[in-house]
DNA sequence: AGAAGTCAAGAGCAGTGTTCTCGAAGTGAG
DNA sequence: CTCACTTCGAGAACACTGCTCTTGACTTCT
């Protein structure tokens, strides 16, 4: 019955973590001063080390945090986009719910540039995230949208072994198949390698787009990404 | 004649660059340390002010330094992939220039994670690279890839005319038309707007596959990025 | 030779992450 | 209720950081 203490502890926590959160967005993650935080909150500096090792496990804290925002809201987005199981008007497009995804994918980026670019940029210097941390972070958005692509053709009724990606390099093929078992995905090589190189492209964008390195190439960046995830879409119908 | 004094300082000026890189790739721009960089080179941090107006001065050296090293690997590889002009040998791939160009543009970002880095990954927090300074050494590599896809189409005898982009979102294509005609392109819209469809691509690529997030997505990434350009290279024939 | 300009050096300021110690507070067993 | 035990917050201290300012020596020009 560990309450009082355990109570507190948890809410601390919690609140050092959102005034770094707060800091984050002003400043930056290089920028982040552990002596603010601790300000903020108010407690000492030395205090704050009960509760995060250092200011590299703030970081990380922060990092998780981040991927967790952005594949929530690709999550919201496609569940949102999904069609009623009632079964009626599904006469729209099947592949929908992944369009919805990708959209919310970038929208998500661009209304969240520090936490994105903790996410996805440059790794901050002299420190190296946990490699199983970001993974497993990383990988939620792409479980979401194989998932949706899934869903998506087996209500178009798609043949299960049509497309096996026959025209596949063989040890990509083989790559694709094992990734497939591995996490789960219901998906033949062919469909799951345009995916993947639908995911890709949408990945490049989006950080060009973000890090403001597309101005120069796009004069509208909302019409040109439509257009490129749309055309993505059309090659896994 | 300020010959003694003037050498002097361009001297200490490159030494101080130099020394700075050297850290740069140890530590990473964000724990660029001025006292360290003066320490390497053998003066005191408040020389180091002579010639440099602070840490941020000295990282946008080295962030152009960064842009116009990678746009030399690029032209290189362009220039020595380019046809002899004695106009014999010419029965290969007309576009074999770019594709070189963009393996190179790919294999620096490898050799050099960290200049990469600071010139294409999140800006560094507190500190605001110049505009013009990004957009005119980021825009050599745009510059040389269409420069390079002209002259092939011009060998290969492509109509000047041909493949306007009629399919084309009008605003794209005004777009296109308005940067072409800036930037003294010599491509027609449709063209253009693959070409940079394929800068996209590539780019995003390499951006991934730097930081190191593409490796759950591909076992093989030098295939992949291969197969990627060839299959954006048949898009502009 | 003397005036003007440039330079390196050092001290100092305000800030940083991190470690340590010390006394107060909460916790659970007897 | 008491007592050992753990946890906690605070403060001081260490070794750093970027940056500013002053001082005295050096180079260049008139």
């Amino acid at each position: 019955m560990a309450t009082l203490r355990a109570q507190r502890r948890a809410e601390l926590t919690d609140r050092i973590l959102d005034a770094a959160q707060a800091q984050l967005l002003e400043v930056g993650p290089a920028a982040l001063s552990l002596r603010a935080v601790a300000r903020d909150v108010g407690v000492t500096v030395s205090g704050l080390y009960r509760y995060y090792a250092g200011r590299d496990d703030l970081l990380t804290a922060l990092l998780v945090r981040a991927f967790d925002d952005h594949a929530d809201a690709v999550q919201d987005a496609v569940e949102g986009a999904e069609p009623d199981l009632s079964g009626q008007d599904d006469d729209g497009d099947r592949l929908a719910p992944v369009r919805a995804g990708l959209l919310a994918y970038r929208r998500w980026g661009l209304e969240n540039p520090t936490p994105f670019g903790l996410a996805y940029g440059t790794p901050v210097p002299g420190y190296a995230a946990p490699a199983d941390e970001t993974v497993r972070a990383g990988a939620r958005c792409g479980d979401l949208l194989v998932a949706a692509v899934a869903r998506g053709r087996a209500r178009s009724g798609a043949a299960a072994g049509h497309d096996g990606g026959d025209d596949l390099d063989p040890a990509r093929r083989a790559h694709l198949k094992a990734l497939a078992s591995r996490r789960g995905y219901d998906l033949p090589p062919g469909v799951l390698a345009r995916t993947v190189d639908l995911f890709v492209v949408v990945h490049g964008f989006v950080v060009m787009d973000v890090f403001g390195q597309l101005r120069p190439l796009s004069d509208n960046p909302d019409r040109d990404f439509a257009a490129l995830v749309d055309r993505g879409l059309d090659t896994l119908r």
